[in-house]
RNA sequence: GGAGAGAUGGCCGAGUGGUCGAAGGCGCACGCCUGGAAAGUGUGUAACCGCCAAAAGUGGUUCAUGGGUUCGAAUCCCAUUCUCUCCGCCA
């Protein structure tokens, strides 16, 4: 969410920056400020009828309390029209407030000056590229066809339990998954995160404080009967820790790792670019979130970028990072990293994590403040980025590390695993 | 799931219709005291929204949430949510 008063005195600078995330909000704006007019209009009348109420109540009692009750009859009278008037002024005020709320919403975050401009996601800006692109021979295999031959990830089994897009994982397979969520976890905290293990259902207030809600609740799984929702990202639950919390700048930043499965019901976006565990349904993820004064949090971004970076080198990926332009930051954002490690077989390369400072979109929703040095309140900064995503790790680790005879298993990973070849 | 009790400021806790945004305590901040500290002592200590260029000031809202009764509600009534206790069920 964007604050009013940037709204209301920086209106075309707004237009102008959201206009690279393509999106024209000027007529919106000026609803915008035409409810909060009203709204402020309605509140100065609702103000001043409420201040004459509680002044005509308090003369009413006294009087009945020094037994003038025929004088103390004769004010009442005159209560019942004020309150009816203030009735009608509150909810004009408490209208104007909804309406206004509900368009505030829908505006995204403004973009970092620095996002590039651009119109697909191959206006996205290449910042780094390291490692070499493994030469494979023309017998090598997609992920898809190495899981089947070494029996570690059962795609059909997943369908029959579940539905596409809920692999099963098997053997060697399993334990992979799990040695890399220990790896990731024990990564992060030698970074100097704290652990989270934070619920998979949450609340729509939840969903709306990081802005999944309300505009992309269809791609959440909704549980009607409690309404709740699955997460699509330890993102919503870790965050939402600190909704409605006043922090003090001695508690900052604060930094979080979470495990967690994500679920996404990627409503619209299958093709064959997705076939295997390119994408899913359901997956694991390790997630970092900080939670930063606002002059830190483009340090930060970069700290945890290079920190996300370290992890995709000690595991041994070509690896390049994009800038993400306009067309491609999502709403919430206002500058992201992605990371992408290059799959050797499908001759890709794949997302693998986003890093991304939200500055104060996601605290403005939730209510995080800092109570500053001088008592004053100002909202909180917020980041997260994958550290990392499993399935496309997976993919690529397969692809890229097969031979004739198995596939080797990075070395960092192999006291997580307790083997080093799938064979 | 059933029965009962409860929800007050950063925390504890008083407050059953009026002058209560709320006693008292703890914590915290600043001052005095001290060589320094502790103890003692004094003062201060919520958030949000208006008005005002801004500060000062000032009006309003907020005692879980939403409604209701009343001239007037933290206090009475209703609903919801959450917490605790007991019972049931259960990894």
């Amino acid at each position: 969410m964007l604050a009013l008063q940037v709204i209301r005195e920086r209106r075309q600078e707004v237009i102008d920056r959201l206009k690279i995330k393509h999106v024209d909000a000027a007529e919106l704006l000026d609803q915008i400020i035409r409810l909060d007019d009203l709204r402020r209009e309605s509140q100065q009348q609702a103000d001043e009828l409420n201040a004459r109420s509680k002044a005509l109540a308090k003369e009413i009692g006294a009087l009945f309390q020094s037994g003038k009750t025929e004088e103390a009859s004769r004010l009442k009278e005159q209560t019942g029209d004020l309150k009816a008037r203030s009735r009608e002024a509150e909810a004009a005020m408490e209208q104007a407030r909804r309406e206004l709320d509900t368009l505030l919403v829908q505006l995204p975050n403004l973009p970092h000056s620095s996002v590039p401009p651009g119109t697909t996601a191959a206006d996205n800006k290449l910042v780094h590229e390291e490692g070499l692109i493994p030469g494979l021979p023309g017998t090598a295999l997609p992920h898809w066809d190495l899981v089947q031959r070494y029996r570690i990830i059962d795609f059909a089994l997943g369908t029959r339990v579940t539905g596409a897009g809920f692999p099963v994982y098997l053997g060697k397979g399993a334990r992979l998954q799990r040695a890399l969520v220990n790896y990731f976890l024990d990564q992060a905290l030698e970074a100097g995160y704290s652990e989270v293990q934070p619920p998979y259902l949450v609340n729509a207030a939840s969903g709306f404080g990081t802005g999944q809600l309300p505009d992309k609740d269809g791609q959440m799984y909704h549980i009607p009967e409690d309404d709740l929702y699955l997460i699509p990202t330890a993102e919503v639950p870790v965050t939402n820790l600190y909704r409605d919390v006043i922090l003090n700048p001695q508690d900052l930043p604060i930094r979080h790792v979470a495990y967690s499965a994500c679920f996404r019901r990627e409503a619209g976006s299958w093709g064959k670019e997705v076939r295997g565990l390119n994408r899913l349904h359901q997956f694991d993820k390790v997630e970092i979130v900080q939670i930063t004064r606002p002059d830190h949090s483009y340090a930060v971004l970069e700290e945890m970028r290079e920190y996300v970076a370290g992890l995709l080198r000690k595991l041994r990926f070509p690896f390049r990072i994009m800038k993400l332009c306009g067309a491609d930051i999502s709403f919430a954002s206002a500058m992201t990293y992605d990371m992408e490690v290059y799959a050797a077989a499908q001759k890709r390369w794949l997302e693998v994590s986003s890093v991304s400072n939200f500055e104060s979109f996601q605290a403005l929703r939730m209510k995080l403040r800092i109570r500053d040095e001088a008592g004053k309140m100002q909202p909180a900064h917020t980041l997260n980025g994958s550290a990392l995503a499993l399935p496309r790790i997976v993919a690529a680790l397969l692809e890229n590390n097969q031979t004739p005879g198995g596939i080797r298993i990075p070395e960092v990973l192999v006291p997580y695993t307790g083997f080093d070849l799938i064979s």
